[in-house]
DNA sequence: CAAAGTTCTAGAACGATATTCTGGTAATTT
DNA sequence: AAATTACCAGAATATCGTTCTAGAACTTTG
């Protein structure tokens, strides 16, 4: 679970160490996509160069290259870390719920929060046209499926007691969330009232579509 | 209501001339656009580069640049010329519905054929990072609220029979057709059982999240 | 119909910038 | 402490978006 704030990041040596985690530290790695975070969401990924990004973590080129393989690089890191960092808060917030529709509610007043408090970074995980290398792709499914298993496995039980209806897998996600992140999305890209504003709206309307 | 398959596309000369709307003609604007959207699909916008799309356009680059101002003069257009294609399906088809509950149905039905139809085209609309110009940020801001406006229009009638419920202006697009568009760019991006199975399950949550 | 203008096309030249290369310094391991 | 590895710097290179020059194909006008 990797964050930008509280960081981690640690370099993936695949024959894991016996030392700690590394718990934070500030890493260069870390200043890189702060930095490119910034440059992304100003001027879009195609139009922020190297010389940017590098110029505002304050590292050179050779060191940006060597942590990651090309700009496309970064882009592709920056946005697994932001979507891990978003499914892990998601979560958090959920399990923490007693019933089903408490738990179906927290999605969606999870979803503004972490869109009010970060929203570059929600702009940015809505960019899509990152080309995502093989590797990266697949380790975005591994992350999709993960929070869709997760979301699951909070709901599950609901779903046993009726609480909750039946439904295929992959319809939880986009039934819940689908509108307050349609919602966000377009708050994000032009100005239109603040998402809070029909929080409680959309949390009905959620409950409403999975409810047993 | 510009289409890149039964085309207009006519070169804008601003005095308006006598002649009809040239109403077809192969144009060479119209096979730079068509070949773009193979090259910014199967590559991104970014790893696309003019030369492949001028290439498989059969055009030179001279040609290219002008009709558009740069490459990303053809993401915007293509964009633009995209979502008014898919407005106008959208709208024409919601418009034949005699009552709400079809009106509201007819959307994530409407919303399911096209990206079905046009997969290539649906995923190019969901990709963000097009650097847009002021001019063609306030032509998309224009599409997008004359289409919430044109959704509201029809769906006005029934929200005073009160068959539909009274809500924010900005909350029945997402309400509605948040879902299935979540669904669909999920199954867009990476593999995932096909919309027409879930087709009518998002309907009736559609119009569950609306109805009076 | 001819001439003048306009639109469209071509491809070479240019400039910006992503990426590679070479060489070096700190950290870690043996 | 020697060796190996991780990390960093900046110059050199290569790629590609864009501009420039020139000319062909239409359109309009006298």
């Amino acid at each position: 679970m990797p964050s930008l704030k509280s960081p981690s990041l640690k370099s993936r040596t695949e024959k894991a160490r016996s030392t700690q985690p590394e718990p934070d530290k500030p890493s260069r790695k870390r200043d890189i996509l702060l930095a490119a975070l910034d440059c992304f969401d100003s001027t879009g990924v195609e139009l922020a160069t190297i010389g940017d990004i590098q110029r505002l973590a304050g590292c050179s080129v050779g060191s940006l290259y060597h942590h990651f393989r090309s700009k496309e690089g970064v882009a592709e890191a920056l946005w697994l870390t932001l979507i891990e960092d978003f499914n892990d808060a998601m979560l958090r917030r959920m399990k923490k719920a007693k019933d089903g529709q408490s738990a179906v509610r927290s999605v969606v007043a999870g979803y503004v929060a972490w869109s009010v408090k970060n929203p570059k970074s929600m702009r940015y995980l809505h960019a899509r046209d990152i080309d995502f290398s093989t590797a990266g792709s697949a380790r975005k499914k591994e992350l999709l499926d993960q929070y869709i298993q997760g979301v699951f496995a909070i709901f599950a039980p609901f779903v046993r007691s009726g609480e909750l209806a039946e439904l295929p897998l992959h319809a939880y996600v986009p039934l819940i969330s689908g509108p307050i992140e349609a919602y966000v999305r377009r708050w994000l890209a032009v100005e239109a009232p603040s998402p809070k504003q029909v929080e409680a709206l959309f949390a009905q309307a959620a409950w409403n579509a999975v409810k047993g």
